[in-house]
DNA sequence: AAATTGAAGGTCAAAGATGGTCAAAGGAAA
DNA sequence: TTTCCTTTGACCATCTTTGACCTTCAATTT
């Protein structure tokens, strides 16, 4: 038996509620880590890892009395996007994670479909590329590059 | 008086659970592990030698808290020609010329479209796979085995 | 106006929870 | 005997949870 993670649960129910307010919230991080019976600063993990701007969100956050933490969720231009990807964001080396987010948020924006996303994954696992791990970074680099590359090029 | 080798009694644990399930299962490895009082490792191991690729089936994995590892049986029935270039025809190694033909060829039967051949395209070659070349084949091969793998298990 | 205080949120590193890899040792088969 | 497959264990990589300590802001008090 799986035992589902709370960082999971917590951003599904961030999910939720972005939904219901289009795209747009502003939360308590205490508040919601009472809820949840779990440190603050967890909820700061799951903004990290779960709203990152790879995954096509943007946090900004107020402290003290009255303070806030507002979760936007972009609307980037599509070409404007994948150039963005390829000429800045990617670089010389990148984890698996970080492409993983990167691809689920183009086929979330809509600009490849879910079978063409499969595929990106399968080329970019740990697995696939069998190489030392300092090196590995790069190929997977070059790999999305090349892969974006192909999809602006075959779009019309 | 032959002696069950512990790997066969786990590698038919594990497909029964798989047939029970419709042949996709997940599982975690230290649960597997203490069941049947062997090291985790050995885990890993029955999966390489029993559930690899060659032998149709998909393996993922996460690891950390909730972590978990999905076996996925591939379908044989349908997509004779893609099992057959993963269990037989890709092997070990394989050039950028041989790939580029499967894909060409694939995408000429209608499996796959051309964007999906550009986008497999660009991850196979020698370019982006900027390592020396004796590395090179054994990558380029893992990489279309798990495209493959992807268009398998995308087509539902 | 300046200082104080309490109410947020932020950071980071350690601990915990999984799975992965590899090589050595052990055994079975040829 | 030699080779190949299996078993084990030490060490590694990744992801999650927790807690101690830090920073910022607004309201209140001097």
């Amino acid at each position: 038996m799986i035992v589902a993670r709370l960082s999971d649960i917590i951003e599904e129910f961030i999910k939720t509620l972005l939904k219901q307010s289009e795209g747009e919230l502003e939360l308590q991080r205490n508040e919601l880590a009472e809820y949840f019976e779990c440190a603050p600063s967890q909820i700061n993990y799951v903004l990290a890892t779960r709203f990152s701007l790879d995954r096509g969100y943007h946090i900004e956050s107020r402290r003290g009395g009255g303070g806030f933490i507002r979760i936007v969720k972009l609307d980037m231009d599509k070409d404007d996007y994948l150039l963005y990807l390829i000429k800045q964001r990617i670089g010389t080396s990148i984890s698996w994670q970080e492409t993983d987010d990167i691809v689920t948020n183009i086929m979330e924006k809509g600009i490849i479909n879910k079978r063409e996303a499969a595929l990106m994954k399968a080329a970019l696992r740990d697995k696939v590329i069998a190489i030392p791990a300092n090196l590995r970074g790069i190929i997977r680099a070059n790999t999305l590059k090349a892969m974006l590359v192909a999809i602006i090029s075959t779009q019309g």
